[in-house]
DNA sequence: CTCTCCCT
């Protein structure tokens, strides 16, 4: 049918085609070069089954998802938007024709999102799936329920290298696997690792020249990042080490276009090419000419952290799926060399596959989608659920965001939220800055807070403040389209500010027509309050509301979450009270500020106060031990304002008193060992049946109002609180029922076979216990059992005098072995006491002997 | 003293 030269793929398809349409859906593995991509949709077209509906291919990347279409198109003699068309965020070339649209990931989950039914779409395939980005995984989630619920005739096809296919094959419900292999050169592996306390970058920088002189042809090096990228060119350069008919070119993302280009390009005639590379050429980009890869064997990556809520960069191993992906860039045209700087015993250990976005980044978008599909995690199917504990902060910031409302479910606000296609922090901003006629501004800054960064080089480093960037970008949007290269300043990137323009254009337009619905149109503006620099930190603000934070005497700064964080460089902004925090790098115990505004101290009042609490704390009269009352003001974990309250009222007292309590929960109540053992009881039984209620320290503070408030209203002293009687307190804290309960599954004495109530310790690593004499316990044949039947009481057997002579929870096992062992000794030791031959029947007793009956 | 990659 389709012309050109036949590909390994071709062999498969026939029996690809069979099971797609007996099953409809199927897992298609290839090596690279197979030609899998380009082939398989065209081979499927007029396919019966399809009934002239459409195909979607998903691409994670954007030119991938062009060059795609475009191949497709020309193999069928046409252009692209006929037959074949694609639709990218920026970009969409079909047209009433069309039946294959290339897309990439943001676009499906729109298109599901939009008509879950997928009306006119016959199958979804989903290229590349093994690289398990956050929106293939939502996208084939959605899908399979579609599937199951609207759509039984919808076929998917997953995609990928080599991936454990058996996982994905299990996930769509058995689905048949299909394999086929590639058209790769074999690349000889060479372990170089790095020498005992050599840098990577020295090593790097040696294993190249030894390559150099060792191989033909040019040389692709993978490093983790841009720093490490430019220590070494300029380890190489410096010495001339290199020759001159050797060229050094950088590639990474940030790097302008031209520069990407440059380092993709084949070198000019007669020279070689040395490209020092972050994992952007590892799949995504085709460097010309490569016959040989060192590898440095490390990733950078961004981990959510849930503790902080932030995202923090990582440096670490990649895995062995990323090594081999890396290696084969060396076997595209011919055999080649690939130099690993680790040793093959570090090889054995490496993790077989790179984690999934979805166990590493920030749940937060994906949580929105799931609202706005109206499923929880646990209703669809996934390869790697959501972990919980960063879904559940997700859920909370978005709630916070007023996207969801108390009970989970999405709100209007939050469904226009994912209507604008960006992380919900900037769409949230946006819908926020429409009332305040800074639309124009907010989309801008949205931008600028998403895209690649502005400036390069020292300038980025050396300026934190935000408004610097906006100023920029608000007099190039004044001015009309800046000519890209020719920029203000040498520092900033033309083309960025470019791109910068065009897309916060696009949300502009948007923000526009769904604002409509919620604003009156007279307050709409681009930009009728040219007041935005002095907004800029309330903007940032309510993107950000976690990271609203506040100057502390020494210069760093608080934020609102508890954490601390410092500013890089202080000249800029150091001195602001109030700043708002766009980004923020969170290594170690301190954060250091990288990009904030500052926020005039009206706008946080104005704001913010509905989010404020108010607070009344005890500062005790040190002579008579009379409370006297502070208030404060707080924003989180904020405090804004702290002064004393000359005239408090009653309820106000009691709140100080209480807030004193839960602070000092142990010293200003009249704890005693009666109270303390009813407290270490409670929680005995709470380990075992988490219904009864905590009583331990911790929980008590956090509820001094429930229990302890109507004990202490009047009290106005430190020493009135040492009359409270808090065994009876605590006792009503449990309830009448439960300390029944307590006393039979919990009870505070043991009665032994001498008559003796012998205390039951229940703290300790060896708790519950009692410690008894020996002699008090003869004939008691089983270890007591409380807490339910479920729990031995350990027995601290003593001697006469006390000592500890045994420890046991068996006590049959003990009278019938141990003890005879011990008896010898003790009867050495206490001549004149009563150590029976039959312990069991023997008489239990206090004294040296028992009486005799 | 410096920020991986990608996408709506």
């Amino acid at each position: 049918m389709h012309n050109s030269q036949p590909m390994p793929i071709d062999k498969v398809l026939p029996t690809l085609i069979e099971k797609l349409q007996e099953d409809g859906r199927a897992v298609l593995t290839a090596e690279p070069g197979a030609g899998k991509t380009t082939r398989t949709p065209l081979a499927l077209l007029d396919e019966p089954w399809l009934n002239g509906q459409g195909i979607i291919m998903l691409e994670p990347r954007r030119l991938a998802a062009r060059a795609a279409a475009v191949y497709m198109a020309q193999q069928l003699g046409e252009s692209v938007g006929e037959t074949v068309g694609y639709r990218i965020r920026t970009e969409s070339r079909v047209s009433a024709r069309t039946r294959i649209t290339v897309v990439t990931e943001g676009i499906l989950t729109r298109m599901l999102q939009n008509d879950p039914g997928l009306t006119g779409i016959g199958l979804i395939i989903f290229d590349e799936f093994h690289e398990r980005s956050l929106h293939a995984d939502l996208g084939l989630a959605l899908a399979m329920q579609s599937r199951s619920i609207l759509r039984e005739d919808l076929r998917i096809l997953v995609m990928s290298a080599t991936l454990d296919a058996a996982a994905v094959a299990c996930l769509l419900e058995d689905a048949p696997v299909i394999e086929c292999k590639g058209s790769m050169y074999p690349v000889e592996t060479i372990y170089a690792p790095t020498r005992p306390n050599e840098l990577l970058e020295a090593a790097v920088a040696r294993t190249v020249l030894q390559a150099l002189n060792a191989h033909s042809g040019s040389l692709l090096v993978f490093l983790p990042g841009a720093r490490e990228i430019r220590r070494v060119q300029s380890a190489l350069e410096q010495e001339q080490r290199v020759g001159s008919d050797v060229l050094i070119t950088p590639l990474y993302g940030a790097l302008p276009q031209e520069m990407q280009q440059q380092a993709i390009a084949a070198p000019p005639a007669g020279k070689r090419k040395i490209v020092l590379a972050t994992s952007i050429a590892e799949s995504s980009l085709t460097v010309a000419g490569i016959t040989v890869v060192i590898d440095s064997g490390l990733r950078r990556t961004a981990l959510f952290s849930p503790r902080t809520g932030m995202s923090r960069l990582t440096t670490m191993r990649a895995a062995r799926d990323s090594a081999d992906q890396r290696r084969g860039r060396a076997g595209r045209l011919a055999p080649g060399v690939c130099y690993r700087l680790w040793s093959e015993a570090e090889d054995r250990l490496l993790a077989p596959a790179t984690p999934p976005e979805m166990l590493e980044a920030d749940l937060t978008p994906l949580a929105l989608e799931l609202a706005a599909w109206g499923a929880s995690p646990e209703e669809l199917v996934w390869l790697d659920e959501p972990p919980a504990a960063p879904y559940r902060q997700a859920t909370e910031l978005l709630r916070q965001l007023g996207a969801l409302d108390a009970a989970g479910a999405i709100t209007p606000h939050g469904r226009q939220m994912a209507s604008l296609g960006l992380h919900p922090r900037l769409a949230h901003m946006l819908l926020r800055a429409v009332p305040l006629g800074l639309s124009r501004a907010a989309c801008r800054l949205a931008a600028l807070l998403e895209e690649r960064d502005l400036f390069r080089g020292q300038a980025a480093a050396n300026d934190s403040d935000l408004r610097t960037r906006l100023s920029l970008v608000m007099a190039a949007g004044e001015e009309g389209s800046p000519r890209p290269g020719a920029a203000n300043s040498a520092d900033v990137d033309g083309y960025a500010l470019q791109r910068l323009l065009q897309v916060s254009g696009q949300w502009e337009r948007q923000l526009h027509k769904i604002a409509d619905d919620i604003q009156p149109s007279n307050e709409m503006a681009g930009g009728n309050t040219d007041d935005w620099l002095s907004f800029c930190g309330l903007l940032v603000s309510y993107a950000y509301p976690d990271r609203i934070a506040r100057r502390r005497s020494d210069g760093r700064y608080l934020l609102r979450s508890g954490r601390g964080a410092v500013f890089r460089n202080r000249q800029l902004l150091g001195d602001e009270p109030f700043v708002a925090i766009a980004e923020v790098d969170d290594e170690g115990a301190e954060g250091r500020i990288l990009l904030a505004a500052p926020m005039p101290e009206e706008h946080v009042y104005e704001y913010y106060r509905d989010q404020m609490e108010e607070s009344a704390h005890a500062d005790w009269d040190e002579h008579t031990g009379v409370v006297r009352v502070r208030r404060r003001l707080t924003l989180g974990a904020i405090l804004l304002q702290d002064k004393p309250d000359p005239n408090p009222t009653a309820e106000r007292i009691t709140e100080a008193l209480l807030s004193a309590v839960a602070e000092q929960i142990d010293t200003l109540l009249p704890w005693n060992a009666k109270s303390k053992q009813l407290q270490a009881r409670v929680e005995f039984l709470r380990r075992l049946e988490p219904s009864w209620p905590d009583l331990t320290d911790e929980a008590l503070a956090r509820h001094v109002h429930e229990w302890l408030a109507p004990y202490v209203t009047g009290m106005r002293k430190r020493s009135e609180l040492q009359s409270l009687s808090l065994y009876t307190i605590l006792e009503n804290r449990i309830g009448w029922a439960r300390m029944q309960e307590l006393q039979a599954e919990a009870p505070t004495h043991l009665i032994v076979p001498s008559g003796s109530k012998i205390p039951v310790q229940y703290e300790g690593p060896q708790a519950p216990y009692v410690s008894v004499r020996l002699q008090e316990v003869f004939g008691m044949m089983e270890t007591p059992r409380i807490g339910y039947g479920r729990i031995p009481i350990t027995l601290h057997l003593l001697s006469p005098a006390s000592r500890p002579v045994q420890v046991t929870s068996d006590l049959r096992s003990f009278w019938s072995g141990t003890y005879f062992e011990i008896k010898k000794d003790l009867k050495g030791r206490y001549p004149k006491h009563y150590w029976p031959d039959d312990p069991l029947e023997a008489t239990a007793t206090r004294k040296v002997r028992p009486n005799k009956p």
